[in-house]
DNA sequence: CCCATTTAGTAAACCGTTTAAGGAGAATGC
DNA sequence: GCATTCTCCTTAAACGGTTTACTAAATGGG
């Protein structure tokens, strides 16, 4: 029996005022009497009155709120160490411009229906183009977007230099003299063509391995490529494949430091000892990989300062017509314990 | 130049029929004729038209987000791995309802000024007792609440055992004859009184430290309590002061894992090692804890699920009349490499 | 063939605010 | 002393939907 909670109109009521009183009485007292303004304010102070962000939301066009796009549930984006990095990026822009922020998950599977419920003013998009199934409707009505680790014309984009960081760590390995690389990935999101592992930025980081390799006079060996789900335990259940099926790789490639670190975890169950036995290489450089052990070697991207980028770019969006930009963050290989 | 968002009334006017028809259309199909229905929806998909979810929420009360208010800001929440498992816990019960989670930071300082801009419909509250300044307008509003790691009487509550939990931290290094223990803590937020380092969370671990230092007949001492943020710079600042004001403990109890790895890491850097010179206990089991190394010997309390718990219990509170309920989970301690 | 019922749609009210336009009375200008 | 300007407050419309009540036409039963 919760009492229908206190309006506007209750406060006028009581005050014996008008709404438009009351609302003058916060946001334009000296369209008051000053007598008049405290008794209002006063009145509402007593009933406990708070405006509703809602209504205000309606007639502002503007709920303060940013929407960040996942292709996770929402559970797994906050176990998600590149999320978490990122959104402490995003968040240190609401911070200071007085937003929020809302992760938005597929609903029922689809982002599109997600979009379709959320109360936010815009989106910042992780990983899908402007053009995907899901996006399109949002920019064809004119949502406020900023894609991430994707392509986009119509609105701004940020992205980091995936096929060189790729490049670098592979060029590492192979000078070093491997030859028998494990590459772990994870699956695209809808790719453009079934089975074109080259799009998105795990098509990107592979084609930065590849230039390396080509480079050597190798080609990309698509049976020392295990595709995994990109968490701690998708890296272990790859590794653990390709040793069941007999691969002995002296080096791993890993498309993201989840599942470089599920990798070395199960390296090490079957005995091997890293970097001694193994060496591996992962990507993002998520501030997790520091503190593990061995710390993990991996291609840095400024996790952190791509979501302010992409949150500031969004802000600017939100505002009046502004042009699309792009940026490009740099990425760079860092060594650590994983390898020699 | 965004041309304005295209409404309902645009639907209803390409497509000839009135808004109720279209909202028809959408809701209530069977209210219309088939062929008319049918066209509504194709005009209204060629147009791009989205039901507004602002209009809806204020029409329903429902905006199907439920705030998690917290005492940091935005950028730290996402960098806290406490905050990071518990919206993790509460994720869950977000995804398995439709719902989404926002973080809602202090507004200028004010937590309450916070709450008045945010869209949601109901909070989650960490830290924070039922009758806290900043709290207390919101249960007067009607708002659903649910109170973690704080008290309550008319709204529900999720504590955890924190007290023995303590109480197990502090008696394993005193059976093992520890008798120079530091112990590193935070600053509760706002205390009843002055002073009164027993309010909240802290307090309720001080207390657990205090009874099992009882037991050994020993008071607990002030001068050994090194107060600082829950951070890993706050620990490792923590164990900096007091090592340079001569104190030379053989172990230290922190009252969160984040100081924990703080001091680990500071007590390395002036020469000592752990566990072979310096014990430390950490308490919260962050699920970083298990991957550092040494790997963090800490009190457990089952974070995900106190997030989880505290989520369906303000589900539970947005529906009709439900009684406020108190849910106390348990902590253990876990022993693993930063004691003996 | 007439009355009752169903079908297919509409008009109007409502959610809780803000804002543009306006009006009554007091103060000011000349 | 009358027109004009302030001051202080109100009425009404708007934001973008949903829902309740109602109506006109079509259908059905006897």
């Amino acid at each position: 029996m919760p009492n229908k909670r206190v309006t506007i109109s209750d406060v006028a009521r009581v005050a014996g005022v008008s709404r438009t009183a009351v609302s003058f009485a916060f946001n334009n007292p000296e369209q008051l009497g000053v007598e008049t303004a405290t008794r209002i304010v006063a009145t509402a102070h007593e009933l406990g009155y708070a405006p509703n962000p809602i209504a205000r939301a309606l007639l502002s066009r503007r709920t303060g709120v940013i929407g960040v796009l996942v292709p996770f549930t929402i559970a797994q984006s906050f176990a998600n160490p590149f999320i978490a990095a990122f959104m402490q990026g995003v968040g240190e822009v609401c911070d200071e411009q007085s937003l929020a922020a809302l992760i938005v998950s597929p609903l029922d599977g689809s982002l599109e229906q997600a979009t379709r419920r959320a109360p936010v003013d815009g989106y910042i998009i992780l990983g899908l183009n402007e053009d995907h199934i899901e996006i399109a409707p949002l920019s064809r009505r004119q949502v406020p977007l900023v894609i991430v680790d994707g392509d986009a014309s119509a609105v701004s984009q940020v992205n980091v230099d995936d096929e060189g960081g790729a490049y670098a760590a592979a060029h590492h390995l192979l000078a070093k003299g491997h030859r028998d690389i494990l590459m772990v990935t994870f699956q695209s999101p809808s790719p453009a063509h079934e089975n074109d592992v080259y799009y998105g930025v795990g098509g990107r980081r592979l084609a930065g391995y590849k230039r390396a390799f080509a480079e050597y006079g190798l080609p990309l060996r698509y049976d020392h490529l295990m595709q995994s789900l990109t968490s701690i335990e998708g890296g272990a259940a790859a590794f653990g494949v390709a040793w069941s099926a007999g691969l002995r790789p002296t080096s791993v490639l890993a498309l993201s430091d989840a599942m470089a670190l599920g990798v070395i975890l199960q390296a090490k169950r079957v005995g091997l000892s890293v970097p001694a036995n193994i060496e591996v290489i992962g990507f993002d450089d998520v501030p997790l990989a520091q503190l593990t052990s061995p710390q993990l070697t991996t291609v840095h991207q400024p996790i952190v300062e791509k979501g302010a980028t992409a949150a500031r770019l969004l802000v600017e969006a939100l505002g009046e017509n502004s042009p699309p930009k792009k940026v490009l963050l740099p990425t760079s290989l860092v060594l650590r314990e994983s390898t020699r």
